[in-house]
DNA sequence: ATCTATCCATGCAACCCTGTATGGAAATCG
DNA sequence: CGATTTCCATACAGGGTTGCATGGATAGAT
């Protein structure tokens, strides 16, 4: 029994960080929901004890605020940004595209988590909200930059928005290759903005991203 | 003791049914989600004790088997119908805005509640997938009755479907008046199917959810 | 009025989760 | 090498949930 233990201790790099448990803990967020984010399970997870827990956070509620944090930290501001300064309408509407694509700039899986979560979270609601005003609001200013009136600018930023936070609630990234999701590029972008993309700028982009995924 | 629990048995009406515990059920599952659909909890809010539900219950299991039912006799196919066989492209839009906004026809709180169950269970997830695929099936196929392309109206149909169910999912109704929404009804029309709504079309919509609005 | 089926209360067993208190092992510093 | 800090294991208390096994109460039928 000691043998055993001290075996799997070594068989880990090193001793626990808060970082470590928060990792773990988002991995659960994801994939299970905040409710699955126990103490019990993550020692399990991680082959300790909550003895490490208890040392590294007061309470539960301390790693919770974690997650926040951490989401806070990836997703906040980065759409707002990748639409801020973009020359041109395809540019924007692309650079945007891009983003929802690009999971190390924008962790899609952890913002759908965070929204679920909050839906029965008053606090946390707030947050969320006020989060989602501030992406459509760039994106309508971005709109209105490019000559569209104030509530057609306001309803296609909610359209191109919601869309994109429905994508992913449901999970349609699972189902479809990028080759497949690129070749609706079009008819989103004539859907989006009730013009018709530059075939160079479509061309450009999608060289982009196909060379992205072969990367990857 | 005994005095004050017959006091409390003689206020409730009558003993209680299956339909009773699921009522219950799905009041909470809309208000708290899955998680919180508990046998215990629901006997507080019920004022009996558990003894009743393991009488009309085998286990919790049914009890959230009898909810999915519940929820595809209420919401399964009613999108479908609605757009079935409208004669113009207007017509077709606005019945689906009617659905949407009528929650005698289509539950939106039920709707948005099991999909977020769906998302941590991996057998109703296949449920509501194909549900969600044949609602959009059936949007895409207006579109191609009225004359879009298989592309085009594939996305249209995906945009418009799931810009309303993000509207649900981030609780915009509980932020906007009817008439507030009413006003962007040209440019949502505008954005989804890329022409302009009649404007004669468009009044009589506003004038039949005015009055359904006042009536309730 | 009695009898029976329906419905619910009560008590018990098993399991799970949080939080704390305490002692031990391991790493690091003097 | 000793001492101290860092990190984790163990044990315990408190609270909550499911499911079952009875027995009691109530309504409806004969």
């Amino acid at each position: 029994m000691t043998l055993l233990s001290t075996a799997r201790k070594t068989d880990r790099q090193t001793r626990l960080s808060a970082e470590d448990w928060i990792a773990a803990a988002l991995q659960v967020l994801v994939e299970n929901g905040i409710e699955a984010v126990q103490i019990t399970a993550l020692a399990r997870r991680l082959e300790v004890t909550r003895g490490s827990f208890y040392w590294h956070f007061e309470h539960r509620e301390a790693l919770l605020e974690a997650l926040i944090a951490e989401w806070r930290a990836r997703n906040t501001g980065v759409m707002i940004e990748a639409i801020a300064e973009t020359p041109t309408l395809d540019d924007g509407i692309l650079s945007l595209f891009a983003v929802w694509v690009d999971h190390t700039r924008f962790d899609a899986s952890l913002d759908q988590a965070v929204r679920d979560w909050s839906r029965h979270d008053d606090t946390l609601r707030a947050v969320v909200k006020a989060e989602d005003n501030a992406r459509t609001d760039a994106i309508a200013g971005f709109f209105m930059r490019h000559g569209y009136d104030r509530t057609e600018a306001f309803i296609r930023a909610r359209v191109i928005y919601f869309t994109q936070i429905s994508f992913y609630a449901l999970n349609i990234e699972d189902d479809e290759s990028m080759t497949e999701r690129l070749g609706y590029l079009e008819a989103y972008f004539k859907c989006f903005t009730g013009r018709a993309i530059h075939a160079g700028t479509a061309a450009a982009y999608r060289d982009v991203l196909i060379r992205a995924e072969a990367k990857a």
